[in-house]
DNA sequence: TCTGGGGTCCTAGGACCC
DNA sequence: TCTGGGGTCCTAGGACCC
């Protein structure tokens, strides 16, 4: 009998992906605060002495988040997600950048590609960051998947210019956590023996699951670390998280996970959402919000063409200016795409919200996806066909809320009649 | 001038069916 | 009548992740 096999997982990140690949365009910004975010066409200008002339963070005014910034302008205090505004405060003279997810992409594709040709068993978890299935690797076995790891490492800077940070462990939760313990351009192999020593000091935000709410929680009840959670009493847990996350915490903090690497999924919803530069009133600004509203639609379409799918399922977002998020959707009796369709369905899901308040954000969303044969009709069909009138909708009957009438909805919008 | 855009999964209640 | 018990679908909201 051969010996069991350990699972060996890799977690494979790349560095400040979008600002690494922004200073292989622009090197001369090496080794500065570079910030990616904000709004589009701030493009570097090139001046007559062929030196190129960037934005900073001071030239800024508008909405807008930071995406990523190098590890300079980290060491300001600017992280992804922060406003711009705020970033602008902290490190005015960082150049900012807009960004280009054309490009990442691209870069996106050479990596993985890199990755494949080494380890074929990879899970996607986004643009920059990937599981690999070290397992079955010949030799990875002998030495803990070091050699391997390297090899990955060699292969995505060969490919791309760029470097990553891997940690190999025997699951996804470990893999994920060791691969932030080195960055930049880390390799961290952990076995369960190590978890006491490197897991259990981490803040138990540090775990893939525990976000913000349930971090604030834990530490209402004194939980910090991820040691501290493994200590608590998993009835408590149970008791004080429910039976499904509750249990999930204190396997979690014990860093037992048997998630597999996930090779393919189909998408279960594609949406397309903006962020208006100012808050938007349903009726003062009724033309702005249609036409915004309509090239919504156009590009969930475009999207869906593209990908191959068609959808029964159609819904919209809203943002409040209070930041209050509202969703409604409806099922369609049989699947649709294009964006007159999906403008109608959508529209039918707006007369059923509140459109008193000013919008800070509109947002179309299509799920319960059907794949298509290339260009024709549905593959499969939950519900009935009925036919080229398939328009009408079956939601359950609920008055529309607004109190103002069909407010950036056409006439011909309105089913209703 | 705080707070983007694209996703996944879970929960929970009501409708509806057997 | 004092009150079943599954099961699925639909909808809304929320936590979380990249």
């Amino acid at each position: 009998m051969p010996a069991a096999r350990r699972r060996l997982i890799a977690h494979l990140d790349m560095d400040a992906f979008y600002a690494s690949v922004e200073l292989l365009r622009y090197p001369d910004l090496r080794g500065q605060p570079v910030v990616i975010g904000g709004s589009k066409d701030r493009q570097p200008v090139r001046q007559q002495d062929g030196t190129r002339r960037y934005a900073t963070l001071s030239d800024y005014a508008g909405r807008g988040v930071i995406t990523t910034c190098t590890y300079e302008a980290r060491a300001f205090g600017v992280h992804s997600g922060m406003g711009v505004m705020k970033a602008a405060r902290l490190a005015p003279d960082a150049v900012l950048l807009p960004v280009d997810f054309d490009e990442y992409r691209r870069y996106s594709q050479r990596f993985k590609e890199a990755v494949r040709d080494v380890a074929p068993v990879i899970e996607d978890r986004g643009i920059d960051e990937i599981y690999i299935d070290l397992t079955d690797l010949p030799g990875a076995q002998g030495d803990a998947g070091q050699a391997a790891a390297r090899s990955l490492k060699d292969a995505v800077f060969d490919a791309t210019g760029l470097t990553c940070s891997i940690g190999v462990t025997p699951n996804k939760l470990l893999s994920k956590i060791a691969s932030e313990l080195d960055k930049p351009d880390g390799l961290t192999l952990l076995d369960a023996t190590d978890i006491p020593s490197r897991i259990w000091p981490l803040a138990a935000a540090k775990v893939n699951g525990i976000g913000p709410k349930a971090a604030a929680k834990l530490a209402g009840f004194d939980l910090h670390t991820i040691g501290d959670v493994a200590a608590a009493d998993p009835g408590f847990l149970l008791a004080e998280f429910g039976r499904s996350y509750g249990a999930w915490l204190h396997a979690a903090a014990h860093g037992r996970d048997d998630r597999p690497i996930v090779t393919h999924r189909e998408p279960k919803s594609i949406s397309r959402e903006t962020t208006f530069e100012r808050d938007l009133h349903a009726v003062r600004d009724r033309a702005t919000l249609s036409e915004s509203f309509t090239r919504l639609c156009e590009r969930l379409a475009n999207d869906l063409h593209r990908k191959g799918y068609a959808t029964q399922t159609v819904g919209i977002k809203l943002r409040y200016d209070d930041f209050r998020i509202v969703t409604r959707d409806v099922t369609l009796p049989a699947a649709i795409g294009d964006a007159a369709a999906i403008r109608q369905a959508a529209g039918s899901c707006l007369k059923r919200v509140d459109l008193s308040r000013r919008l800070r954000l509109l947002g179309v969303r299509a799920g319960t996806l059907v794949m298509m044969a290339d260009g024709a009709a549905p593959l499969e069909t939950q519900g009935k066909s009925i036919g080229p009138k398939a328009g009408a909708t079956t939601t359950r009957a609920s008055p529309p809320i607004s109190q103002v009438d069909l407010p950036f909805i056409d006439e011909s919008d309105d089913t209703s009649a």
